[in-house]
DNA sequence: ATTATTGTATTAAGCTCTTAATACAATAAT
DNA sequence: ATTATTGTATTAAGAGCTTAATACAATAAT
């Protein structure tokens, strides 16, 4: 899963999203050091002023903790990842379930749908 | 259900996608008349050209048709619009899922977790 | 016939996002 | 000591989105 950038919104918006993603799924473990700003835009071929964005964003909520001249590192309280990694979570789904009753889905048919996919995923 | 645009990505782009969810729904039902360009502007608080641009591009797929001097209708072709509300629905879907795998959820748990939307939904 | 309404097009301005090209200070590495 | 690497800041340019202010042709409404 390397970087996937759309054009369809901001950049900087995607990359706060994905490095999240990596550290909710471990990719980027508890205390581990990052690449450099430098080398982390290069990887996702960006600027490195559109990743420095976003690693500000990330470090302004406390996922990660910067470190002047040494690089930066993932946060080491695992409660404030589990916390964040639930309120996304909960997060899609509300928008899910929101989307679908918009679209004029009854209760009943999401309900069926839900049931549907459980059973495909059972396989 | 007023219109609710972000500024996170172009209005235009929600603009198409809350058009979609109010034909989907029956907010706007199959051949009926949508009120003109300017007027659903001014009820979304948006510049005309901005709406024109979405309308556009909901003529384009198929699901608007124009009439050059006396307005747009919603398609009478039933089965294009049913096709295009199980296409989103799926991609809902498919997203929700992907990313919650992204999250770092495994099958099991995601599992669980829709156990428990389908729970809290029978009440 | 006249007027109003329709979709459409154009131009200019302002805004955000993104990139590129630098530069700096602090400190880690050598 | 010297060099390299770190995060950070600045400036300029370009692209896309949005708004505002018009204008036009076709036709519906009067």
């Amino acid at each position: 899963m390397p970087w996937e950038l759309k054009p369809d919104r901001p950049i900087y918006t995607q990359l706060i999203e994905q490095i999240e993603l990596m550290i909710f799924s471990g990719v980027y473990s508890l205390g581990s050091k990052l690449p450099s700003v430098r080398d982390m835009a290069q990887e996702a071929a960006v600027n490195p002023n559109t990743m420095q964005r976003a690693l500000a964003k990330l470090e302004e909520d406390g996922l990660i903790i910067t470190h002047r001249t040494s690089g930066r590192t993932i946060t080491e309280d695992a409660n404030m990842i589990e916390e964040a990694k639930t309120k996304m979570a909960e997060r899609q789904i509300l928008d899910f379930l929101e989307k679908m009753q918009l679209m004029g889905f009854k209760q009943k048919e999401i309900l069926a749908i839900i049931n549907d996919i459980a059973k495909g995923m059972k396989e």
